[in-house]
Parts: structure tokens; C-alpha cells; sequence
DNA sequence: TAAAATTACGGAGTCCGTAAGAATG
DNA sequence: CATTCTTACGGACTCCGTAATTTTA
């Protein structure tokens, strides 16, 4: 599926036809016509019903407008914030259960950042599937979850009896990181994430707030 | 940007090297090697060092892995969430920002489910540009914002004298919809969105808490 | 020198634009 | 009957696989 499906979808959702679409995008209608329909076919389902008035979203058009928005944006995000200027690459990546958050996640990251003093941490709220899957992938550097896997170069610790786990990924040389950016905007109540930056600190929000609240 | 070139960037990541991510999606490792190149030139930057030992994460391929996971993983939500199921089409889309939550949106919230009492209501939050974005778009029905926006077809009230102002696309017949699946998870106190629907329901979760909190 | 990635090149498939056709208000 | 979308078809481009080449631990 290429991206550009979504945003001619999404272009025919403003402008309220194909031809209005196809003029904005610099493509004829015919071809603005056989995007839709590749998209219609992978999804198996019809997003627009077309009369001569123009293009209106169905139903399951309407609901795939929040998925390629969010396809969308993603992508442009990345392209906007890849390469990662200097400066830019040194965040430590740490994930953890809900449940876990307060207040065994936050003393965790005081003390990360306790000890090691010139890099910034970001933290990412999810379930502990999803945790162990960045883990594996290298998105997370450390995680908090009940329930640990095991793999090569996965380091495992067990933190209280109740069978709360610290999973880490094992590396060669330490992850750690400077992002001040980053760092900056963790000490700021802002509840929502910058939007250029949603699909990274999508989650950090009500945390950051709680950062906030225990530590001044 | 095809979605096949981040599904080959994160096999790569999982598998370690060009070879075994080939085998694993069934190409030749010449194929994953154009995707790889194509993938980079997009990006502008170099994803991954290639060594005898195989593939490793470059500092831009590991900031990458975010935005990859979060594309392809909202391409295949939209994909096993399309076509709806019957009885999943109706649902009023209302959106807010931050500040203007409690207690303003919460009452607005209950007060939408208290007059229409068989419809279920989806909340999201967000800053009022993006709020009034997919107001445009049709993913909103109303939101609660600071600053209105006025085009046709928009309807602005005005509610509180602290410039607090309600906007609502006006709509031939009302956007009211039934959505029990998302009714039964507005009165839980999952504060974090069910993975297969995330783009959507993304930062429903904080706001449920609170309005589980309000109405027991 | 052996494992892994890159380059060269030809064929299959895809995408787009032109032109003609169908629907509808 | 005019505006909008769809279908048919040919050319350009892209993507993939085979085979040979380069790289490096």
C-alpha cells in the first residue's frame, strides 16, 4: 500500500471530489479514480459514494479518515525529523505497565536520572506485549512489566515478590542519550504531545504530568 | 512511500541481517536490498550499518523504528477494522483541548449521552488546530476550542464570556450512531486504548478515567 | 575465504494519461 | 445536457529475480 492512497483519500475528503483532488494534486482524474479503487480493494470496502455532486465519505470512509490521517502524518513526521540533527541522539528509552507507573516507574526514572546526570529519559506507557515487542525491536532500551520473556540478550531482574519485572535489553555499550529538547519538555506540564513528534511521545503525556507533580 | 519498504525495515530490525529478513518475506535479498536504498532516500539518511555480521541499526534507523511500527500497525488496525461491522457505525465524534476538559467537556460529554441516551460518544483531545483540521475533515462532529474557525457549513456558539467557543460542522441529519463496543470501554477504566483500535481511541483514556471517576 | 551486501540487467507488472463511455441531478 | 466518475488501452516507469562483483571480519 503506498502512502500516497492515503493522501489522495484524504485530499478527495477536503476538496469533496476527485477532479478537485486530482487539479490539487497534479494528476488527472483518471488516476485519482484508480487510487481510490486500489484503496477500496485493500481494504474491501467502499469509502466514497460518488454522484455527480462529488465524492461523499460512507461510513467506513468517515472511520478511515483518523487511520490515514495518523498513516499520514507519521510518515511526514519522519521525514520531517529524520536525520536526527547533532545533539538529537541520546534518549534512553524506557517502557512500563500501567499499573506500574505510580510510583514504581517514576522513582525508577528519578533515579536514572539521578545517575546518569547528562541525558534525558523518555518513557512510554503501554501493555506488556507491546513493551517486550519494542523491546525485542530496539525501540525500548529497559521495560517494567509482570510478565518478562526470555531471549539471547535479554537481562532479566526480578524487583519485588509480587512478580514485577525489570526486563533490559543488554547492550554492548550503555543507550544513554542527551535529547534537551526532550528533556525540557518532560519538565513541562504540557499534557499532549507536539504533534510533529506524536508517534514517539504519543503516550508520555500523563505521566510527564505526574513527573511534574512529584518533582516540582 | 509504499508501507512494504517499513514492513521490510522492521524485519530487518527483528531478523538482523538483509538475508534472513529476505527469507522471512519471501524475496530475494537483492529486493530487500532496493527497499532498504529506496527507504534511505526518502528518509535522506543511512538506516543501517552494513557489515560481514549483517544489519545494525544506525542512531536514525533506531528513531525510525517508532514511526515504522506506528505506520504499518495503524495500516493493518484500518484493515482489520474495515469494513465496520453492523451496528458499529454510529458514533458522535466530539473533540476538545486540554485545558477546556475538566469540567467543561465532561458536562458536555454527559450531557450529549443524558439528551440522545442511545448513542455512544468518542472524545478526543487535542489542540485546537488540529481539533479544527478534522472538524474539516468530518473525523469531529463538534469540538470545544478557544479560537473558532468560520467556513461554510460551520456553525460557532459562543458559551462562556472567557472566550470559550463550542464549534459544530452542521450536518443535514444529526451524526448520532450506536457503538456499544465503545460504550461498555468508555465506563471501564482502561486508561489505555485497546492496541487494535489505537489511532483512533488513542488518548480516549485519560478523559475516560476521569468521567468514570465523576459518574461512578 | 566465506558470509553478507551491492551492482548490472532483462522481463513482468504497475501506474499514469488520453480518449471514449456511463450515470445522474 | 453538463458535470462527475468509470472503462479501455498504450507507453513509461518501477520492482523483482538471476548472476556477477565488491566488501569485510
Amino acid at each position: 500500500m503506498d502512502i500516497d492512497l492515503t493522501r489522495t483519500f484524504l485530499e478527495i475528503v477536503r476538496s469533496g471530489s476527485f477532479i478537485a483532488a486530482a487539479e490539487r494534486l497534479h494528476v488527472t482524474q483518471t488516476a485519482v479514480t484508480a487510487r481510490i479503487q486500489k484503496l477500496e480493494g485493500h481494504l474491501n470496502c467502499t469509502l466514497f459514494v460518488r454522484n455527480r455532486a462529488g465524492a461523499k465519505l460512507t461510513a467506513d470512509g468517515e472511520a478511515f479518515v483518523a487511520y490515514a490521517n495518523q498513516i499520514l502524518q507519521t510518515w511526514e513526521a519522519a521525514q520531517r525529523d529524520l536525520p536526527l540533527p547533532d545533539g538529537y541522539h541520546n534518549v534512553i528509552h524506557v517502557g512500563g505497565e500501567v499499573s506500574l507507573c505510580n510510583p514504581l516507574m517514576l522513582r525508577w526514572v528519578s533515579r536514572i536520572r539521578a545517575r546518569i546526570d547528562h541525558y534525558a529519559v523518555h518513557t512510554h506507557i503501554g501493555d506488556g506485549q507491546e513493551l517486550l515487542r519494542q523491546l525485542e525491536l530496539g525501540v525500548l532500551d529497559a521495560a517494567l512489566v509482570y510478565q518478562p520473556n526470555y531471549w539471547p540478550g535479554m537481562q532479566v531482574e526480578q524487583l519485588l515478590e509480587e512478580k514485577l519485572i525489570l526486563v533490559r535489553a543488554k547492550n554492548p555499550e550503555p543507550y544513554v542519550y542527551v535529547d534537551w529538547g526532550e528533556a525540557v519538555r518532560l519538565q513541562h506540564d504540557s499534557a499532549l504531545p507536539d504533534r510533529a513528534k506524536a508517534p514517539v511521545t504519543l503516550n508520555l503525556g500523563p505521566l510527564a504530568l505526574q513527573y511534574h507533580l512529584a518533582h516540582g
